[in-house]
DNA sequence: GAGTGGTCTAGACCACTCA
DNA sequence: GAGTGGTCTAGACCACTCA
C-alpha cells in the first residue's frame, strides 16, 4: 500500500473512532507531515481521498472539518456496481438466471454506444440476478464478440467480469452511466417480481476498458422500493 | 486561472478539435511539461481533471490516451443542479411557481439529516420550477430557518443559491445525493403535467456548507420521459 | 533497455481567515 | 501577524509496458 493509502486509512480511522473531533479542524498538513514523516504533499493527497469521499471538508486559511454527517451512513446498495455484482455483494449467495443468451448483429444504438460497426457481432445478454433468493437486477448486456470473446453459459452463471480480467486479461477501467425512471415492463413482473404500477429504477451503462475501448453496453433494471442510487457533489 | 486549468483547457480543446489523434497517446508528461514550462506534477494535476471528466484514460509504462466515446457528447441534463437550476440553466427563462411556503418544528427524518433538534424550525418550501414555459421539475426543500434566514416569496420567485452566497455570504461546497425511481403522486399529475402511470426520478439531497454543517434537504421530482442522471467512474 | 506514468520529497510563494 | 490550505517547482526513484 503507498503512503498516501496509509495515511488516508488512518486519519478515517481517527474520524470514525472519534480521536479527531467533529467540533474542531484536524490538525493542519504541516503537522500531519510531522507525525507521519512525509511531505506535506503526501499528507494532501492522503486527505484528497477523503474529502472526496465526503468525509472531510477544507477551508483555505482556516482548516480541515469534519464532515458532520459522517456519522449517519447510508444504507443504500447501487453504488459500485460497476466492479461487477460478484464483486459487490462478496461473500453472499448470488445466482443468475439467464433469460436470453445469444448473438446478434448490433442495432445502430448499440453499435454506436460500442463503437463498433453494423456488421461486427454482439453477444445479447438478458440475465436476472438472485441475491440471497430474492430478485436483485436485471441486466441486458450487449459486448462486442471480437473484443470479449468466450461467453458461454458457465460464464454467466458466475461472474463476466472474473472471465474478462482472468481469462482474457483487460482491464476495466471506467463507466460512464445514465440514471432513470421507467415503466415497468412484462419482464420485470415476471422475474423482478413487481406490481403493473410500480416504476423501475434504470441504470445505463457504457463500461471501459484502459484501452479506451468500450467493451459492454447495458441496462440494469432494478426494484423501486428497494434500490436506489447515491453520490456526494463537490463543488471546485 | 491557474497553470493546471489553463493546460486542462488547452489540452481539452485539443482533443476535441483533434489536434491530438484518438489513435495515438498524448504527448508524454514531460514533453507537456517542456511545452507548457510547468514542472511534471503541473503537468499531472491538469491531465488528472481531464481523467475525472472521462476524457483521458492513463496507462503506466504505456501512455494517455483519448476516451473513445468522447465524440459523441450525451444530451443529459440533470447531472449539477446542485449549483441552483439559476446556475445550471443560465440565459434560459426560468419561472418559479409556489405551491407552499411556511415554516414548521421539522419531522424526525427532517431534523436527522439537517442535522438539528427537533424544536428548531425549518422553512417549508415546495416550488414548481417552469424553464422556457415547461414543467421541469417539484423541489420540496427544508432549511433550518436559523442557518439560512430571510427566505421571502420574492427571493423564492429567483434564486435561493443566490440569496444564501450574496445575502447570508455562505458558502456552498458539496451534496450528498440519492437517485430513485418513484411513483407519481397527485401533486406530479398536476403539476409536471404527466400520466397518472407515469413514474418520476427523484433526488433526495442534503447540501453542505464550508463549515460541514447541514443547509438543506430536498426532494427534486423530474418527470421520468425527459430527465436522466449521468455519472462517471473510475476505478481505482 | 527505452519510454511511460505513479509516488514522493523538501522546499517556495501565495491567498485567505481570524484575532 | 500568525496560521491555514492552494499551487507550483525540480528533482528522485520506482513499476510497468513494449520491442
Amino acid at each position: 500500500m503507498n503512503k498516501y493509502e496509509r495515511i488516508a486509512q488512518e486519519v478515517k480511522k481517527r474520524i470514525i473512532d472519534k480521536t479527531y473531533s467533529s467540533d474542531d479542524p484536524i490538525p493542519d498538513e504541516i503537522s500531519l507531515a510531522s507525525e507521519f514523516r512525509v511531505s506535506r504533499m503526501t499528507i494532501k493527497r492522503a486527505l484528497d481521498t477523503l474529502v472526496s469521499e465526503g468525509l472531510l471538508n477544507r477551508k483555505r486559511g482556516h482548516g480541515t472539518f469534519i464532515v458532520k454527517s459522517v456519522y449517519n451512513v447510508p444504507v443504500n446498495v447501487v453504488v459500485n456496481e460497476m466492479l461487477g455484482l460478484t464483486n459487490v455483494l462478496r461473500g453472499k449467495e448470488i445466482k443468475s438466471k439467464i433469460i436470453a443468451f445469444d448473438v446478434q448483429f448490433p442495432s445502430e444504438e448499440v453499435a454506436a454506444h460500442l463503437f463498433i460497426d453494423a456488421n461486427s457481432p454482439v453477444y445479447h445478454v438478458v440475465r436476472l440476478r438472485i441475491v440471497e433468493g430474492e430478485p436483485y437486477v436485471i441486466e441486458r448486456t450487449y459486448m462486442p464478440t471480437k473484443l470479449i470473446s468466450g461467453i458461454t453459459e458457465q460464464v454467466l452463471h458466475g461472474s463476466v467480469y472474473k472471465h474478462i480480467k482472468e481469462e482474457l486479461g483487460l482491464n476495466i477501467v471506467s463507466s460512464h452511466r445514465t440514471i432513470r425512471a421507467s415503466k415497468s415492463t412484462e419482464l420485470d413482473w415476471e422475474y423482478l417480481d413487481c406490481g403493473v404500477d410500480d416504476p423501475v429504477l434504470e441504470i445505463e451503462q457504457v463500461g471501459y476498458l484502459d484501452t479506451g475501448i468500450p467493451f459492454e453496453y447495458s441496462f440494469s433494471r432494478h426494484r423501486y422500493d428497494k434500490f436506489v442510487f447515491t453520490t456526494v457533489n463537490r463543488i471546485r
